[in-house]
RNA sequence: GGCGUCGUCGCCAAGUUGGUAAGGCAACGGACUGCAAAUCCGUCAUUCUCCGGUUCAAAUCCGGACGACGCCUCCA
């Protein structure tokens, strides 16, 4: 195998798609910003899970060894705030948070990361970071006027500040906004907390500045540099993380670490819009949306979490993906899940078919030597391609189609092929679908399973009566067997007006939930 | 104001180191079926927001216009 470049990679630094070659190749590094866990997710927060999950997926596919890490933020101003107006204590409402988070993540099909650390656990690494940026007077101690100091990074004191969101130094400065009793306190409107002496109620650790806590940004540096090291291969989060936060953490481990220190290559997924905008919180009705139907929960209640991932993968990662939504009287309709619905139900469909039609017969023991189709060939490779250039889900979703489709003209005999070629090609097919499946992490469930569910949800959904439709299937066979079609498809009728379509087999009728 | 992304069929969405427009949904026609569903087949962008330019050749490069969105502030 040689070591030419496989995997092209849009850098958020250098705003250009450029080749990416690991410092190590027998183990990439991986950094994605993980969540603050202070709400259940919505579908924004479920973007960059899903996307940097596949990112994973794919680099453990072409590499021996990935190290993905990704943090969880268990101490920060939102948790506080929130902790404060129901009364818990913050650390348990982080805890619960985090542990509804995996819930979450694993439903959209998403791997745990290698490492997953918490700032509440890495207050030593945390402070001995920020000790030795002053040490380095690159960061500076005030008094926070509370019962410990405050400890602010000095920007003018990194020259490479403000590359990374191309942003000009005074450009900035004209954007910045300083916080009431900040403006003293800070000797550049740009510095920015890295340690914030506690105030009466907040949760502190001890530090040699007082008790206090630690800023946004500092967690990520001192995390990453833990078990990473000082350069690592890639650091991935929404846009929106570009600056300050993004910034701010290279600011910190490059006046730390040096010059050319820290992630080598930036990635950032764009946004989930609604209706071709922002969700933004200012928004009345987006805000009530965020409470309500766009959190992943509710989502992945009605559609699966699995169609929600599907839906998040048909956009390449750093285009925004706008996600639509109808009021449709009493519901709330997106048409992008539905959607994705269906093309799993076919995608499943397709596995099912092929499972019965491999487990039946014993002819052609599968010789994997033996040609296949051709048109069996080459759908598999397009997939790793599209996913080499810049992980582009779209591309890789359509190149599945192919493989799917060729699956079932085969099965339907539209394919010509000889008995033995026929059949190793199946055998293929399912093997190279299972390959395709744990890159997407997409069908990778039991058909079988997954068929069940899916119609058992959506006959939940629309309140069907299963035992009423059960016994015009038990009527309509009687009916079939007697040749009365009249009365067939009268029954027929009955369950299509509640939503039902039937589907006669070689093994008997079955019935699926109509779109 | 500064920085950046984008504008491809009714809808979603690939394709931009230039070489003659993937795929999906919807729609329509057909095969299969007692009738259906599922599946399969066929039709569906002489054109890529618009105007110029470079070139044998441009959705892809350059210039301009218009439009959308985002960041600069908590935010995925």
């Amino acid at each position: 195998m040689t070591n030419t470049p496989l995997l092209r990679i849009f850098d958020t630094l250098t705003r250009k798609k450029i080749d990416f070659q690991p410092l190590d190749p027998a183990n990439v590094r991986l950094y994605v910003c993980g969540p603050t866990v202070y709400n259940l997710i919505h579908i924004g927060n479920a973007r960059p899970l899903v996307a940097f999950d596949v990112v994973a997926r794919h680099l453990r596919r072409r590499f021996p060894k990935v190290t993905y890490v990704r943090n969880i933020t268990d101490v920060e101003d939102k948790i506080i705030k929130r902790a404060a107006e129901s009364g818990e204590d913050p650390t348990a409402l982080a805890t619960r948070f985090a542990a509804e988070f995996h819930r979450d993540a694993t439903s959209l099909g998403c791997l745990p990361p290698d490492v997953e650390p918490r700032v509440t656990g890495h207050m030593a690494e945390i402070i001995a970071l920020i000790e030795d940026l002053v040490r380095r007077e690159v960061a500076y101690v005030v008094d926070g006027g509370g019962a410990g100091s405050d400890v602010y990074y000095s920007v003018p004191a990194f020259a490479h500040y403000g590359e990374l969101s191309g942003q000009p130094l005074d450009q900035l400065r004209d954007g910045e906004r300083v916080g009431q009793g900040e403006r003293e306190r800070k000797r550049d409107p740009l510095d920015f907390a890295l340690w914030k002496g506690a105030k009466q109620g907040e949760p502190a650790w001890p530090s040699p500045w007082g008790p206090g806590r630690p800023g946004w940004h500092i967690e990520c540096s001192a995390m990453a540099e833990k078990y990473l090291g000082p350069t690592f291969d890639l650091h991935g989060g929404g846009v929106d993380l570009v600056f300050p936060h993004h910034e701010n953490e290279r600011a910190q481990s490059q006046g730390h670490n040096g010059d050319g220190t820290f992630a080598r290559y930036w990635l950032h997924n764009g946004f989930v819009n609604f209706n071709d905008k922002k969700i933004a919180k200012s928004d009345e009705t987006m805000r009530h949306l965020l409470k309500t139907a766009f959190i992943v929960r509710v989502l992945v209640e009605k559609h699966g979490g699995e169609a929600l991932r599907y839906f998040l993968l048909t956009t390449q990662y750093r285009h925004p993906i706008n996600f639509e939504v109808y009021d449709q009287g009493d519901e709330l309709r997106f048409p992008g899940l539905e959607d994705a619905e269906r093309q799993l139900e076919y995608g499943y469909l397709t596995r099912r078919r092929l499972d019965e039609q491999l487990s039946v017969g014993k002819d052609a023991p599968t010789q994997s030597g033996g040609p296949i189709a051709d048109e069996a060939s080459g759908w598999l490779d397009e997939l790793s391609a599209a996913l080499d250039d810049d992980f582009n889900t779209a591309g890789a979703l359509a190149a599945l189609q192919q493989g799917l489709s060729v699956a079932n003209r085969l099965l339907d005999g539209k394919l010509a092929a000889p008995k033995d070629v026929k059949r190793r090609t199946l055998k293929r097919l399912q093997g190279d679908l299972a390959i395709a499946s744990s890159e997407l992490g997409l069908l990778e469930a039991n058909p079988v399973e997954w068929l069940g569910a899916h119609r058992t949800r959506r006959a939940a959904a629309k309140k069907l009566d299963v035992a009423a439709i059960e016994a015009a299937i038990v009527e309509r066979a009687a009916a079939r067997a007697a040749k009365d079609f009249a009365r067939s498809d009268a029954l027929r009728d009955r369950v299509k007006a509640m939503g039902v379509e039937l589907m006669d087999t070689p093994a008997g009728t079955t019935w699926r939930v109509a779109d």
